[in-house]
RNA sequence: GGGGGAAUUCCAGAGCGGUCAAAUGGGGCAGACUGUAAAUCUGUUGUCACUGACUUCGGUGGUUCGAAUCCACCUUCCCCCA
């Protein structure tokens, strides 16, 4: 099966501009291609993972990839999906976030000569003139069009500032300038910058009476519709500081039935064959598959090792017996402890567990939370600084969230 | 440039002088049921020293015994006309 049959099977390809002619280029590895990521924060996150790993596998049919970190276009900032405007970000935050993008990026994709390339949009998007710009580039663009663009529709209830209006526009210079300079015929990009990336496509035919392509990735959306990859306390971040692999690994461990193969599709590597053979599980044998895909997920993003112990983790504490090592722990200041003791409200809110004194009182009083396998009812219930020394206790609260605690 | 309207707790959205920590829905959290799933049901959802106190309703002042509610100014946003 060739590379286009299997993103296809895959699913992972959303819109084509032009379908023969792009099966054509990758099938053969003569596609040069980019994605963009914008710089939006200190980490990529599961969404940029799915452009990552379409990169991946291209650049292992042959085909060569431009990672485009968009240190300028981050300046004006992309209204695609959005129904309010980003928050300005100051040039040290974006180029701080450029920094940390460009150290996760090199452990997914080779860069080098004759590799992947990456280029940073800032490079040739803050030298332009506003004057010359209009006049070159501005003149190809419709506002008539523009304005019928499917990501602009969201804003034109709520406001869009002319700032965001011309960040299809910059998008659309990028791929104008790569197309000339590094020899880019192809672009990919989530599904939410297909207008953005016709502006492209359509500019360089204006310009330069010449063909280029565009191709969106699928997003990644669960069974009722909603973006996959976001929590309630925001993204899931491939940053093992903002997101820890223990963590990583629950949240694909915790997918819905109706997504998990659609996931293991989409993110592993795994052979089709044997993902269609999973196709076939139902009911709790579906939770084999999910134990799959976390793994899976786990150890491309944090490798083997962490994936392994996420693993270990997580069947330890479900199913019981295993090692409680690496779950995410606080080491608790001495300062804590009053008379050698620390309450149980004061230990929840000491681990991160509850924001405040008045929710931990609330868990406690509806019974969710367990230290060492033993339900804590009594909100003045208190625990000896002797007991956290060595391994610390094990704090489950709810169902799914474990904790470990302890003292030097 | 002219006219009109709006800003409420995580979100949407009621409230229009005291009975408002503020209806309702969504989301979140917890409990029951389960397969670490979904659906469902129940409780809960400002902070704290939690049968009590304190701080909230865009901002700043003012009226009043008393303001989310009335007035003035400011800020931001939306709509209509140009």
């Amino acid at each position: 099966m060739q590379i286009y049959e299997e993103l296809k099977a895959r699913g992972l390809i959303a819109q084509v501009t032009d379908e023969e002619e792009i099966r054509e280029l990758v099938n053969n590895g003569k596609a040069v291609f980019y994605i963009g990521f914008d710089p939006t924060a200190d980490s990529l996150h599961v969404g940029h993972f799915m452009a990552l790993c379409l990169m991946k596998r291209l650049q292992m049919a042959g085909n060569r990839p431009i990672a485009l970190i968009g240190g300028g276009t981050g300046m004006v900032g992309d209204p695609s999906g959005r129904t309010d405007m980003r928050q300005m970000m100051t040039t040290e935050t974006i180029q701080h976030n450029c920094d940390c993008f460009k150290k996760q990026m090199e452990r997914f994709i080779e860069f080098g000569p004759d590799k992947a390339i990456m280029v940073n949009n800032a490079g040739w998007l803050m030298k332009l003139n506003y004057i010359e710009l209009l006049r070159e580039v501005g003149a190809c663009f419709s506002v008539n069009n523009m304005l019928r663009a499917e990501c602009y529709k969201q804003r034109m209830e709520k406001g869009l500032s002319f700032l965001e209006f011309n960040y299809m526009i910059m998008q659309s210079y990028d791929f104008y300038h790569m197309f000339q300079t590094l020899g880019c015929n192809m672009q990919f990009g989530g599904d939410d910058q297909w207008s953005n990336m016709l502006g492209g496509t359509e500019l360089i035919r204006r310009k330069l009476g010449k063909d280029a392509y565009a191709m969106t990735i699928t997003l990644l959306m669960n069974s009722e519709g909603k973006k996959m990859g976001k929590t309630a306390k925001g993204a899931v971040w491939l940053d093992p500081n903002k997101t820890t692999p223990f963590e990583f690994y629950q949240y694909w461990r915790n997918v819905g039935d109706a997504d998990v193969l659609k996931c293991i599709r989409m993110l592993t590597f795994l052979p089709l064959e044997e993902i269609d053979a999973m196709d076939k599980w139902e009911g709790s044998q579906l939770n084999r598959a999910k134990e799959i895909l976390a793994y899976e997920l786990t150890k491309l993003v944090h490798g083997k090792e962490e994936a392994e112990k996420a693993q270990e983790t997580a069947r330890g504490l479900f199913a019981g017996g295993g090692s409680a090592e690496h779950m995410p722990s606080t080491e608790l200041p001495a300062g804590k402890f009053e008379d050698g003791k620390i309450g149980a409200i004061a230990l929840l809110v000491a681990c991160g567990l509850c924001p405040s004194n008045g929710e931990a009182r609330r868990l406690i009083q509806q019974g969710g939370m367990m230290v060492n396998d033993q339900k804590v009812t009594d909100i003045a219930a208190s625990f000896d600084q002797a007991d956290f020394l060595k391994e610390g206790i094990i704090i489950k609260k709810g169902k799914k969230v474990f904790h470990r605690a302890f003292i030097k």
